[in-house]
DNA sequence: CGCGGGTTTGATGATGCTCAAGCCCGGTGG
DNA sequence: CCACCGGGCTTGAGCATCATCAAACCCGCG
């Protein structure tokens, strides 16, 4: 259950058998069914959390009662609600397997811990976040520069697989634009 | 002029004396004049930059020849194209002073020196760019729950000081609105 | 088989952009 | 010290993009 995990941090610094060992003491596990929350409402949120298999999302719940998803994590990234993570308030967010999934997590108190234990972490996580860091500014960057609609084809043609996995209100939301569009937008390709 | 860096370093780890001479050595200053630019579009990123005292944009030219401010930068704050410094890639930003500045920065291969010979400064970095990860998360729920209208009133009234130091145009921009609707809001404070 | 969540359709309309023109004001050169 | 220049801000008319709302439809799942 760890293999992918370990097989990313042995992307960027050295884990001896002792190492993983502890790694594997301080990082827990879960199974989640689909639509089952990692992350509710109005909870302190202190994991970070790593996509072992499946996928997450993450959303809150607008003025007007809608769903606003404002991440998806696959494969082998993290995620968390850092604002929540670093100063210990309530989340403003939900976190949600859009399909089954199995997910790593370190608490907080756990993690560091492990950074204590294992210095190169430290590493091992600064160029994580700046990787994340380096996609969220590119996201920024797209939302600015197209119209929804050039955003919509955009994200589709780049992440096909994407469109396959997750239902299309989620992908609307994700792209800041409402379901109906989206009909519209679709009708456009025939 | 290494005084905020220091400052701010110690605030997160332990620096001794004789670490503060090794990170005088490959951290550079430089002072910029009011419009001055450190990175140029198509120019490679190679450096983390760090305002000491100022104020820097970043933006770029979107496909109808406007200038489009994606981050202010201001304080204590760092500010890279992380992607083109990651990669090594051209970049599509221009980084430029608003006001006269007092910057430092580390070149890419500096900081990989400076991280083997203090690698707790990969702690540092670990904590300020989960730091920003949680300002970026922040930015995107609002760009996603806000109108418009909502964006500017709160950006004003939350930073009533950077309304003063930055241009209204810079503003408008970097909340993703034209110059012309700016005025047409502030016009309704009446 | 029937229910319900997700998607589609179409009519209507608001938010916020575009374009063109004028104005204000601070900086620069004569 | 004044005049001019130009960048930035304002104004207003017209309009595009995209949201809203209500209804129907589709299909997978219990």
């Amino acid at each position: 259950m760890y293999h992918n995990l370990l097989k990313h941090i042995r992307q960027y610094i050295e884990i001896d058998d002792k190492q993983e060992i502890i790694l594997e003491t301080y990082i827990k596990t879960i199974k989640l069914k689909k639509k089952a929350l990692l992350l509710h409402y109005g909870q302190i949120c202190t994991s970070l959390f790593f996509v072992e298999k499946g996928c997450l999302r993450m959303y809150f719940i607008d003025s007007k009662a809608n769903e606003q998803t404002t991440q998806f994590a696959i494969d082998k990234w993290w995620i968390s609600d850092y604002m929540s993570f670093i100063n210990k308030s309530p989340s403003d967010y939900y976190i949600q397997a859009v399909e089954p999934s199995e997910i790593l997590f370190v608490e907080k108190n756990n993690l560091e811990k492990l950074l204590f234990q294992i210095p190169s972490l430290d590493r091992y996580f600064h160029i994580i976040m700046q990787k994340n860091l380096a996609a969220s500014q590119q996201r920024i960057k797209y939302l600015y520069e197209m119209s929804k609609e050039e955003l919509y084809f955009y994200f589709i043609n780049s992440f096909p697989e994407f469109a396959q996995r997750v239902p299309q209100f989620m992908i609307a939301s994700y792209l800041g634009l409402t379901p109906e569009y989206v009909s519209e937008l679709r009708k456009k390709l025939q």
